[in-house]
RNA sequence: GGGGGUGUAGCUCAGUUGGUUAGAGCGAUCGCCUGUCACGCGAUAGGUCGCGGGUUCGAGUCCCGUCACUCCCGCCA
């Protein structure tokens, strides 16, 4: 039996040998009668051996029921060292956390660590039935270019030089979106693709820098409806399999994007959270209520929005200032409150700013935001996006003080409808709110491009306890009205022609309605791993400034390598 | 680009109000130990306290700068 040496136990004249290889434990034992014992006593952790000896089982007292091997063990006869080790910069026996830094640049030491190695397993296995429920289901797998051109929407592209076509560049793809739309349009109906994606955008704990994978769905012929069956019955099989989290609902619900901003304030709500948000701006507008604060806001323009907590009346102060306090840390002007209660016969409110509303108004604010005596309720009052924005965060921070987060659960959800354009805050002016080859509902002869804002398209997201899994879409297929799209967002038909030649040039000869979606297979591995960061089921990660600590990537490139490209560097101050 | 956290032995960490020779556990090396499975016991080695500057009689500790890792904002159609 061949593996690296996980532990010693040294008796002295007894030496027990915990060999690990891919698919566990060993206890590999020798005592001193045995002339080989005092070279075997001093062989050093994570040595790879191969021992020689009898399978013997174990008397009962000494099994060991927290191994799968641990009804026998090998009694070592003779052995051979396969690889040596200088010392180890990081223990692989050890459940201790370790610094990035060490566990990037001794990547492979931190694999052979017991639970990352299985996840690194779960994900190889995840992909595996993900490829073979999608052939099941009729698709095809294409493999579509990795050296593409640059597109001006979108995140930044990482760029390839081209020595043979000396100033050009290659864009690695960040996403194979327009090619999947050809595959379309060249007749194949159900393409699926584990793609690697590329985007030169910073990185977050749940997003890695430079590359990731999407499981890359289109069909041609379908509705929206037809993806959301493909892709629920995927997930459904798929995170049953997988973990024992329960499925909150199996057929996903469907949420407009206007409703989820109103009740969560965020496209990507955590369903698993039972708070709501409720508008409370016209109550603000009544004479029996005296809160000038926000009644002068409100006359300015602002909106009134809050969160009402179940039976909390009898909630420490504590409770209610923290949060308070919270918001005000988020830099906002913090979260009034006040708790529902009986008083002689009518609802009064408890709290800071209670006093403000008279009964009436308070059984208006219950009616409006389904409360109850004994309940509270939290304001924020500002901007909309602002208010949207606070009261997002408010949910999932009241949540997980109340401990409300059933955290055995997946709460999928699709948030369909979403606005075709929205107004660019900077600019002011109307751009593109998502994909720009999106295609507008309603009946297309009749669309009211005067009023752009309007329009909607059929565009959707699938979320997954708050992470957003995927955006998709049902697609443009019809040049005419992409380049009035286009032009609403200011390109003209040039503009449009020469950035995405491909797509309309194919979309002018005779294209099938499509659509299609790209859920992260790295996120949907992390939920089921049940992990907060990439790097603990990506193998080979970029750390947080988009380096590899072991292969030392990026790395300078020889002065000829870059003449043969015609690249010269501008020397840095 | 901006904000927060961290940086002390190979690894994980402690280090009081600025005060004698900077400690512990794991690992390494050496010795003892025949049923352990986080084996046990004893000893030894191991330090540019991230780096640079400053304040001070005296800095791991205070100040300024800088670097690295990380979390967040911006960014991510």
């Amino acid at each position: 039996m061949s593996g690296w040496i996980n532990k010693k136990r040294d008796h002295g004249n007894l030496l027990f040998i915990d060999l690990r290889d891919n698919y566990g434990i060993t206890q590999c034992v020798i005592d001193n009668k045995n002339p080989l014992f005092k070279k075997i006593e001093k062989i050093p952790l994570e040595t790879v051996v191969q021992f020689e000896g009898q399978v013997v089982e174990r008397k009962k007292d000494t099994v060991n029921k927290e191994l799968n091997s641990g009804e026998i063990e090998i009694k070592i006869t003779n052995f051979k060292i396969l690889g040596g080790t200088k010392e180890l910069p990081l223990p692989v026996f050890s459940d201790q956390e370790y610094s990035e830094e060490i566990r990037l640049k001794y990547r492979f030491l931190d694999l052979r660590r017991s639970k990352i190695h299985k996840n690194i397993i779960l994900r190889s296995n995840v992909i595996s039935f993900i490829r073979k429920e999608m052939e099941k289901f009729g698709f095809l797998e294409f493999q579509t270019p990795i050296l593409t051109s640059s597109s001006p929407e979108g995140a930044r592209d990482f760029l390839v030089p081209s020595r043979l076509n000396p100033g050009k560049f290659y864009a690695l793809p960040q996403a194979p979106q327009q090619f999947k739309q050809l595959i379309m349009v060249s007749g194949f109906d159900k393409y699926f693709q584990i793609a690697p994606c590329f985007r030169d955008e910073d990185a977050r704990a749940d997003r890695s820098p430079g590359e990731f994978y999407q499981l890359d769905i289109e069909m041609s012929f379908v509705e929206q409806e037809d993806i959301f069956i493909i892709v629920e019955n995927l997930f459904n099989n798929l995170f049953k399999k997988f973990s024992n989290k329960k499925i909150q609902k199996e057929e996903f619900p469907k949420i407009t994007f206007s409703e989820t901003m109103l009740k969560y304030g965020t496209d990507k709500p955590d369903l698993r959270n039972p708070l709501e948000i409720c508008d409370l701006t016209k109550i603000f507008e009544r004479d029996d209520v005296k809160f000038e604060i926000f009644k002068n806001l409100v006359n300015k323009g602002s909106i009134v929005r809050a969160i009402v907590t179940k039976k909390t009346k009898d909630k420490p102060r504590s409770f209610f200032d923290n949060i308070d306090k919270w918001a005000k840390d988020k830099g906002s002007s913090g979260l009034a409150y006040f708790t529902f209660e009986n008083k002689n016969d009518e609802v009064s409110g408890k709290g800071p700013i209670g006093k403000f509303f008279s009964p009436k108004a308070c059984e208006e604010i219950m009616k409006v935001s389904n409360a109850q005596i004994g309940d509270s309720i939290f304001f924020a009052c500002g901007q909309a996006k602002d208010v949207e924005k606070l009261l997002a965060l408010a949910r999932d921070k009241i949540a997980k003080d109340l401990d409300i987060i059933d955290e055995n659960l997946f709460a999928f959800c699709w948030i369909v409808d979403y606005p075709m354009f929205e107004n660019d805050e900077k600019s002011g002016k109307i751009k593109f709110s998502h994909n720009p080859f999106s295609m507008p509902q309603g009946n297309l002869s009749k669309l009211n491009l005067e009023r752009p804002l309007d329009i909607k398209a059929y565009q959707y997201d699938i979320v997954c306890n708050g992470i957003e899994l995927s955006s998709g879409a049902i697609r443009n297929h019809i040049p005419d009205l992409m380049y009035k799209l286009f032009a609403i967002a200011g390109y003209d038909k040039k503009n449009v022609d020469d950035k995405f030649s491909g797509m309309i040039n194919a979309l002018s000869y005779g294209a099938p309605p499509h659509g299609g979606i790209a859920p992260g297979v790295d996120r949907i591995v992390m939920l089921l791993a049940n992990e907060k960061n990439i790097r603990e089921v990506t193998m080979f990660p970029l750390n947080q400034n988009a380096q590899d600590l072991m292969m030392n990537a990026p790395s300078i490139i020889e002065d000829n390598q870059l003449k043969e490209l015609n690249i010269n560097l501008i020397k840095k101050k």
